[in-house]
DNA sequence: AGAGGTGACGTTATGCTATAACAGCATGAG
DNA sequence: CTCATGCTGTTATAGCATAACGTCACCTCT
């Protein structure tokens, strides 16, 4: 697989591009974190993408614009956003997506069609309550691989 | 990271290594599977790992024993109790572990000690009701990190 | 202004994780 | 006995991620 982009080219979060990236620029601003121009870039990758994007997809989309950046620049974008919860990582397919769910403490939680790679995201519940005696949450991975209500449809 | 053992000896599940083995081979003619030499001598160095465990690091511990066998000699191993549910992958960690819940349809659900590396496995309960509507959960990613309780009291 | 610290970025190199593809052999069914 | 299937060995390669070092920009303190 090359890509995990989705085939629509409707916007699934009811904000622009710009916007986002914008949203996302004053949240890092307002942490005291800059939000640079390869940043800046890499975010509009991110959320152009509209669903999981690999760091070596990411990559490629940099070039030629910016030279040939190798690996540590975009890996090191995606700590910085995934430190600010602008970023989640998907575990199972080793990508990435924008999160817009900008509150803090958030459990995201991941829905993710296996037929038409759509990823729809919610604020997972809290599963403090399930966790062994004493055991202490400090981060979930929360991930379900299914088919949506679309592709269920289609078939 | 080398290994993602615990330090303590004791046996989580209170099961023998040997009896876990030997249900798994159960499991595995119960379904007309062949549980084959090298089968279980990898099941066995999972279970014994008391914990997650690597492809490479189960690799090197089937040295010299069974020469110098290569990767996809463990990954088959791997994928194949990953389809009989009698191991999991630890997608956070890219890591495998054994499980003796073996009613079928198990969601299983990890509380990881990033302290101790202890990994206490549950069953994690029913997501189908937190699913966009329409969309069907074929397979679950539940994992948590944090302290576990002797950690806790220990810091 | 100058000195010194911190963090961002470029670059080289390497390590870890996983699979494709082909060959040989064992097992079991007909 | 023969064929089909699946298990294992092997070579090669693809895909994912980070260590480590150097440079530069920016900020702050004096």
């Amino acid at each position: 697989m090359t890509t995990l982009q989705t085939q629509c080219e409707h916007d699934h979060s009811g904000k622009s591009v710009s916007e986002q990236v914008n949203a996302a620029r004053k949240i890092c601003e307002t942490q005291g974190e800059r939000f640079t121009p390869l940043r800046g870039h890499i975010y509009e990758l991110i959320v152009r993408a509209d669903g999981p994007i690999k760091a070596y997809d990411l990559l490629e989309q940099l070039r030629p614009e910016r030279g040939s950046p190798k690996p540590p620049t975009v890996y090191r974008a995606l700590d910085f956003f995934s430190r600010l919860g602008l970023v989640h990582r998907v575990e199972a397919l080793n990508a990435y997506i924008a999160c817009d769910h900008t509150h803090p403490g958030h459990i995201a939680e991941f829905f993710i069609c296996e037929r038409c790679d759509e990823v729809i995201e919610t604020h997972g519940h809290n599963h403090d309550n399930c966790a062994p005696d004493g055991f202490t949450i400090s981060r979930s991975v929360i991930e379900h691989y299914g088919t949506c209500a679309a592709c269920t449809e289609a078939a």
